[in-house]
DNA sequence: TTGTAAGCGTTATCAT
DNA sequence: ATGATAACGCTTACAA
C-alpha cells in the first residue's frame, strides 16, 4: 500500500502539502503541485480513505437500507437513489434487512461505524425499539414507511389516497364484495388497508375479509385459496404488495377463476411482468425515480443544515387501469 | 462518541486491557473483565470499527458487486450471499455497477478502500482492462462471468450445457426455424450462444437469426418484432436473459402471436411472474441459493488460504418446461 | 507557501 | 495481568 508519505517523500515535501493539493485547499505553488501529482501518478497512489474518514469522522458515502431485496419495488429505488447519488460524487452501499430487526440493528451500526454522510432507510415495524435504545445522529431520510417516534424526513406515497382511488375504482367497475390482503411487515400495509376501508364505507360497503400477512408471495397465495372456500366469497380482491399480488394471481390462476369476470384483481407497484400477465394487473404505480431522487435530495439538504425542520414529501400514486378489474368491458 | 479511552477511565484501567478484554486475546482476570464489561455497557459503547479497521487492515465486512439490480438473478444471488455471509457474522454491503465500467472501477476502489475482507463480484465486459490497469489483492469470488485474463475463484452456471439442453428442448419438440437473442454485456451471453449454436449443429440445422443486444426488456421488444417482420419468420424464439423473455413475451403479445403454436419461447431465470403468465415460459433455473453460498464459500477459503490454487465451480441449471414451448402437447 | 506535529480510535509490542 | 506507547494513513492547526 502506497501511502501519503510515500508520495511526499517521492515529491520532495512534507505529507501536509500533498494532503493540501489533494483536497485543492490551503496554498500551494502551481509548481510543487504538478510534482506532487506526478509524484501521485508514478506511484498509482490512492489515498486511504479509512483513514481519512477517521480524521474527518465523515466520508462520501451514502447507506440505503432496505428491507426486501426481492421486492421489485425496492430495487427500482435502488437505481434511483444509486443514480442520484453518483451524480453528487456519492458511492451508496447497500443493504438488505430482510425484515429482520436484528439485521436492521446491525446493519444501522455498521453505517454508523462505516462513517456515512446519511442513511435512506425503509425501516421495520421494530425500528422505533431500537432507535429509542440507540439513537443516532446520522442524517436520516425515511422511506416508504412511517415510524411512530423520533423526528424524520420522509418521502412517501399517499397510501391513504392511492388505496382509495383503487378501491373507488372497483367499485366503479361493480365490485361489491371486496376482500383486501395487506402486508403486516410495515405501515404501508396498515395505511393501504385504511384507505381501503375509507373508499368502501363512503359507500356504506364493508369487506368480505381483510387479512394482514408477510408480504411474501406464498401468503399471498394460500391466503386466497382460502378466500376462495369462504362464503360468500368474494368478487374482488385488493392486495397491497406486488409479492401478494402475485401469489394471489397464481392462487386464481390455480383454481381457474376468470379475472375479472368472475374475481377482479388489483394491486401495487409496477414490475416487468405486471402487464405481462392475462389479464394485465390493474395497479398503482408508484413513482420510484421520484422517490429516490427526493429521498437523495432531502438527504442532503440535511447533511447541509442538520438542524433545518424536518420535511414530509408525499407523492401520488398513479392508477394504471388494465384488463384485471375491467368487469364492465 | 465513546470511545475505547472512555470505557478505560471508567473502568480504571488502560485502553490496552480494554482492548484485550474486547477481542478477548491475552490475559486478564475475571475481575477487571467484569469492570470493564459494566463499564461498556454502562456507556452504551461500541468501538469504532473505522479505526480498527485502519489498524489491522480487514474488516468483516464483504463486499458484492452486482451488474444489474433489477435483473431478478441478482437479487436472488444477494438473498442467498446474505445469508451465507450473515451465518458467518459477516455484512454484507451490495454495490450496482449497472454494467458501467466506471461504476465498476469506481466500486470496485471503493471496496478496497473499505478493506472488505473479499468481493463477489459479477464482472462487466471491461473488467479485464481495468483490472489490468489496476491490480488488486482482495480475495475475489468471480459469479455469472467469465473473465479471461487473471487467476480468479469462480462460481458459474454451466451455460454451454444449460442453452444446449434447453435448445435441444425446442428441437423436439419440433420447431425448426430457431431465433436467438443473447444479452450482449457479458459472457454468459455468449456462452449461451454457443450452446444453442451447437445443439443446432448437432441436427444439422442453423438459426434463423442471432443477435446480441444490451439485456434490457425494451432491447428484447424491438428484436423480436424485427424478426416477426423477417422472412422466414422463426418458429420458436430463445432468449438469454429474463429480461429479454419478457421483451419477446410482450412483443409476441402485442402482434398477437400465438405461444407456443405459432412461436415457442424459451428463456433463463425463474422470476415471480415467470410461470404466471399464460403460457407459462419453458426456462433454466439457475441455482441462485447454492451460487451464492458456493461464492461466500469460496471467499471464506480464499480469505484463509490467500495462496491456495484457484477453484472453478461449475453448476448445471435446471430444465423447467412450461407451456410457452409444448408445441406437441 | 510549506513543514511540524497532534490527533482520529484502535491494536499489538514490549515492558513491568 | 496490566500499562505505555508506537503505529495504521490521513487532515489540520499552528509555526516558520
Amino acid at each position: 500500500m502506497t501511502s501519503i508519505k510515500d508520495v511526499a517523500i517521492e515529491a520532495g515535501v512534507s505529507t501536509a502539502t500533498v494532503s493540501r493539493v489533494l483536497a485543492n485547499k490551503g496554498s500551494f505553488k502551481a509548481d510543487t503541485r504538478d510534482k506532487i501529482l506526478s509524484a501521485i501518478a508514478k506511484l498509482n497512489y490512492r489515498p486511504n480513505l479509512i483513514a481519512r474518514s477517521l480524521r474527518v469522522q465523515t466520508s462520501t458515502k451514502i447507506g440505503l437500507l432496505v428491507s426486501d431485496i426481492r421486492n421489485p419495488f425496492f430495487t427500482a429505488i435502488a437505481r434511483a437513489v444509486e443514480d442520484a447519488a453518483y451524480a453528487r460524487g456519492y458511492s451508496v452501499i447497500m443493504c438488505n434487512t430482510d425484515e429482520n430487526p436484528e439485521k436492521e440493528a446491525l446493519y444501522l451500526d455498521l453505517m454508523r461505524d462505516e462513517n456515512v454522510a446519511g442513511v435512506i432507510f425503509s425501516p421495520t415495524q421494530q425500528f422505533n425499539a431500537t432507535h429509542v435504545q440507540h439513537p443516532t445522529h446520522i442524517p436520516f431520510v425515511i422511506i416508504d414507511r412511517t415510524v411512530n417516534e423520533g423526528e424524520f424526513d420522509w418521502v412517501q406515497l399517499d397510501n391513504y389516497a392511492a388505496a382509495y382511488e383503487l378501491t373507488e375504482h372497483l367499485l366503479a367497475q361493480g365490485y361489491r364484495k371486496l376482500a383486501g390482503l395487506f402486508g403486516d411487515t410495515s405501515s404501508t400495509g396498515f395505511e393501504r388497508k385504511k384507505g381501503f376501508l375509507a373508499a368502501l364505507a363512503a359507500h356504506q360497503l364493508e369487506p368480505i375479509a381483510t387479512q394482514l400477512m408477510p408480504p411474501r408471495l406464498a401468503h399471498g397465495f394460500d391466503a386466497t385459496q382460502a378466500l376462495l372456500a369462504q362464503n360468500p366469497r368474494p368478487d374482488a380482491i385488493f392486495t397491497s404488495n406486488s409479492l401478494l399480488t402475485a401469489g394471489a394471481f397464481q392462487a386464481l390462476r390455480t383454481h381457474k377463476i376468470a379475472i375479472p369476470q368472475e374475481i377482479g384483481l388489483v394491486g401495487f407497484d409496477e414490475t416487468t411482468w405486471s402487464e405481462l400477465v392475462e389479464p394485465a394487473i390493474t395497479l398503482i404505480a408508484q413513482p420510484t425515480e421520484e422517490i429516490g431522487h427526493s429521498a437523495v435530495e432531502l438527504l442532503f439538504q440535511r447533511i447541509q443544515e442538520p438542524e433545518r425542520a424536518h420535511r414530509k414529501v408525499i407523492l401520488q400514486g398513479t392508477l394504471r387501469i388494465h384488463a384485471s378489474s375491467m368487469r364492465n368491458f
